[in-house]
Order: structure tokens, then sequence, then C-alpha cells
DNA sequence: TCTGGGGTCCTAGGACCC
DNA sequence: TCTGGGGTCCTAGGACCC
């Protein structure tokens, strides 16, 4: 049997663990550039607040029930999900880190006995722990997990959080009541597709053809149906799988037009983009770099583009991808354009230690990832940025992001740190 | 004025090879 | 008048996930 494990509205959680004086208040998480609200607890689920709506339309409803607003904060949510992660591996033989806020377990074959009662435990552990609500799933297979996982949500009081599928009945319940856009892995368009043909259940989905689904929603949507009968197509992936593309695409606070500033951000996000790269002790063999306009002004003229280079020579050097990203990106650039977004893409990733010089390299620089080492410690000790390219510009507040509600670094940053007052 | 970011997997179709 | 079959590699685009 596996556990799906999930934190309840986990950015949301977050900020309320240092903020206790929240719980059981509406509070809600935007995205980045305070675009869109991403995260709601309940109380502001029941309020009516819209998730992926802008932010901006939400004002008037946010204020009036005095939500709690914060900007994302990554620092954050991903140190408390280590935190989360790091408990759970001690509750299970063999784990896998799904997302940000969900893990895969193993169920011990100790507790098979009680499924329902090991689900509790992992509750409380978490909760002691990290200070984070979770819910608990209990099925044979992933796809059942994630069904069980939403029933556990349907009945909080009731299921205290948790939901076992254990025997064939409860998987044909559940499965009926499950409509088929909550599946795992039916999407939008492919939930109205199936609608159309009278499929309106996970439990209807599972009568389908095998021939049908194979030809319509490819091996992917077969494995799915399996799944949901109870026969496990996807394995527990206990090390993660290296990454095959590596990239960052944000938008700017405010849309551009000039192309040196545009040169300036995209350098930026190369150099962090790079520092993930040697952190994860890969090397890339190509990268894409993109353009877009502003797609929600249908009013202005649009543009999107993007282009890949090969390199000579796989590399994981700031200076150097960036040279190949500024020469891709006048490739593409076009004058009269008002610009949102800029990104790059690497791929083709292979290990460090693994490099293939190139036997014609006019100019092979030895120190070069000497040079990478001290700027990556010295931006991790002095804030990211400290020491850059002069590619990158001053100029960083004319496109960096808006995050105008962000939260302390309670737990990545020493001078951020919760003090708890004397008096 | 303001609408997220980082990923994976699959398929179709074109270019090219022998 | 008639013009193969089998295969690989690459890119673009769609769909999905959290």
């Amino acid at each position: 049997m596996l556990a799906l494990v999930d934190v309840n509205s986990f950015y949301v959680s977050c900020e309320q663990v240092f903020r206790p004086d929240l719980w059981g208040k509406p509070v809600v998480v935007l995205s980045n550039n305070d675009g869109c609200v991403i995260a709601a607890n309940r109380e502001a689920k029941s309020l009516g607040i819209a998730m992926w709506k802008p932010a901006f339309q939400s004002i008037p409803l946010l204020e009036k029930h005095h939500v709690t607003v914060f900007s994302s904060n990554y620092a954050l949510y991903g140190d408390m999900s280590q935190r989360v992660m790091e408990t759970l591996s001690l509750l299970t033989p063999a784990l896998e880190v799904y997302s940000i806020d969900e893990a895969f377990l193993d169920v011990p074959e100790s507790t098979v006995a009680d499924l329902s009662a090991y689900a509790q435990q992992v509750r409380a552990r978490v909760r002691q722990w990290t200070g984070l609500p979770v819910g608990v799933g209990i099925a044979p297979t992933k796809a059942l997990t994630k069904v069980a996982s939403k029933l556990a949500k349907r009945n909080r009081e009731r299921s205290r959080n948790t939901f076992v599928i254990g025997d064939e009945d409860t998987r044909r319940a559940s499965l009926q009541e499950c409509p088929v856009e909550d599946v795992w892995g039916i999407g939008k368009r492919t939930a109205r597709r199936l609608r159309k043909r009278g499929v309106h259940t996970a439990w209807d989905f599972t009568q389908l053809s095998d021939v049908w689904v194979r030809q319509e929603l490819t091996v992917v949507g077969l494995r799915l149906k399996r799944e949901l009968e109870g026969v496990p197509q996807l394995d527990l992936e206990i090390v993660p799988a290296a990454k095959q593309m590596i990239g960052t695409a944000k938008s700017f606070g405010h849309n551009l037009e000039d192309p040196h500033l545009i040169r300036e951000a995209l350098a930026w996000y190369v150099a962090e983009v790079a520092e993930k790269l040697r952190r994860q002790k890969r090397i890339a063999g190509s990268m894409t770099v993109f353009v877009e306009t502003n797609r929600f002004r249908p009013g202005d003229p649009q543009y999107t583009n993007q282009t890949r280079v090969r390199l000579p020579v796989p590399t994981d050097d700031t200076p150097e991808l960036a040279h190949h990203a500024r020469v891709a990106f006048d490739r593409i650039f076009r004058p009269g354009y008002r610009y949102k977004k800029v990104g790059i893409w690497l791929s083709d990733l292979v290990v460090a230690s693994a490099v293939q010089q190139h036997l014609f390299d006019p100019d092979p620089q030895p120190l070069r990832p000497h040079l990478m080492q001290v700027i990556d410690r010295i931006n991790t000790q002095y804030g990211k940025g400290t020491l850059r390219t002069a590619s990158v510009g001053f100029r960083r507040s004319q496109w960096k992001l808006r995050q105008q509600r962000l939260s302390p670094c309670y737990t990545t940053r020493l001078n951020e740190v919760l003090e708890v007052g004397t008096g």
C-alpha cells in the first residue's frame, strides 16, 4: 500500500506557522509578481476568493473581509518542505518527494493491519515537528492515493484528514464519488472531451475500453486507467530522477521595450540558472531562449519566439552561458513590442565530471570553475547578485518582480529569525 | 496599472539516412 | 505512365502536474 501525504494549503500554512495569530482567519498567498491569488486557506475560500484570478480584481473582496495577503516566499516554503520530507522519511521505508508539498510513502508492513492508525500517526508527527497540518490518502496505487486524498479533504471532520481505499467496495464507491476532472492526469481539455462522451466520474472512466483510451489519450491515459483499477503502473521514485531541463522565466514588474534592459534581466536569469546547474553538478549542452509579449493585453501587438542554441562545449560557466544567451536573444528580439517575459532553459544536461573537451577549443580556461565556486560562495553568504557579471547592470528595479507583501525568511536568514517578545 | 513559474511526457511531421 | 521501406533525429506544440 502507498500513502500520499500533502500539506493543507501549503503556502498559507507556512505563513501561519510563524504567525499563529492568523490560524482560523482567512489568508491568501499571491503568485510571483503579486499577480494572482495562488493559495488560499479554507477560511479564505469560503469567502468566495477565486484562485488564479488577477489579484487586482480580488482586492475589494480581500479588503472587505480583512484577508491577510502575502507575496510568495519560496525561501520559506522550500525550507519548510525539506523539514516535512525529513520528518516523513523517518516514518516510512521508502519516500518519494513528489512536489514541494506532497510525498508518496511506502506504507510499512507492520502498520498494514491498521492503516487509519498509521495515517493518524503521520499527521500527528508532522504537526508536532513542523507545525504544519497534512492530509493522508492510502491506497494500492498512486492514482488511487490521489483519489483518497481528495476524499480525505472533502469531509475533514469525519475523516480527520485521512482516507483509506483498502478494499474493492471502497474503491468502487470512491471512484463513483470522484468527478472525472478531479482525476490525477486528466486536465481541463480531456475532462471536457470525456464528459461529452458521457464520462462523468472516475468510475465511468474505468469502464471505457482499453482500445479507445489508448487511441484517444495515449499510453498515459491507459496507464492511468489501470492505476484506477488498482493495478500499479507507476513505481515509487525514491531517487529523484536527474532533471532534463533547468530553466527560469519570470515576468517583468513592468512591460519592457528597451532591449538593453531585457538583456540585463536575461543576464540575471542566466546567472540564477547557471548557479542552479552547478548546484546539481551538471553542465548544459544546449539552451533555449524565448521572449513573450503580454498575452493578456490583446490590444497590444503580440509576439513570441524562441531559439535553441547548441553550445560548442557543454558548460556551467556563467559568462560563457551569458554570451550564448545574448546572441540567441538578439536573434529573436524584434523592436516595437512591449515585452512581458524573457526566459532561458538549459537542456542536454550531463554530469559535470563527464565533460567532453572540445578538441579545437581555442581558449580553454582551467581556472574558471574555481572562479564560479568563489562567486557562488560569496553570493550564498552575502545574497544573490552580490557578485555578478557587468552584463547584469544596475537597473534591476526597472524589471524585477513585485513582492510587496513578503514575509521574513524566518528559517533561512539569521537576521530575520522570529523573535519572541520579552514583555 | 496590475494576469506565475518550473517542470515532464507524448505525438506529429519534416529532414535525412541507407 | 510509373516513384519503397525502414529507420533516426529534431523541433514544435499540446496536455498535464504542482
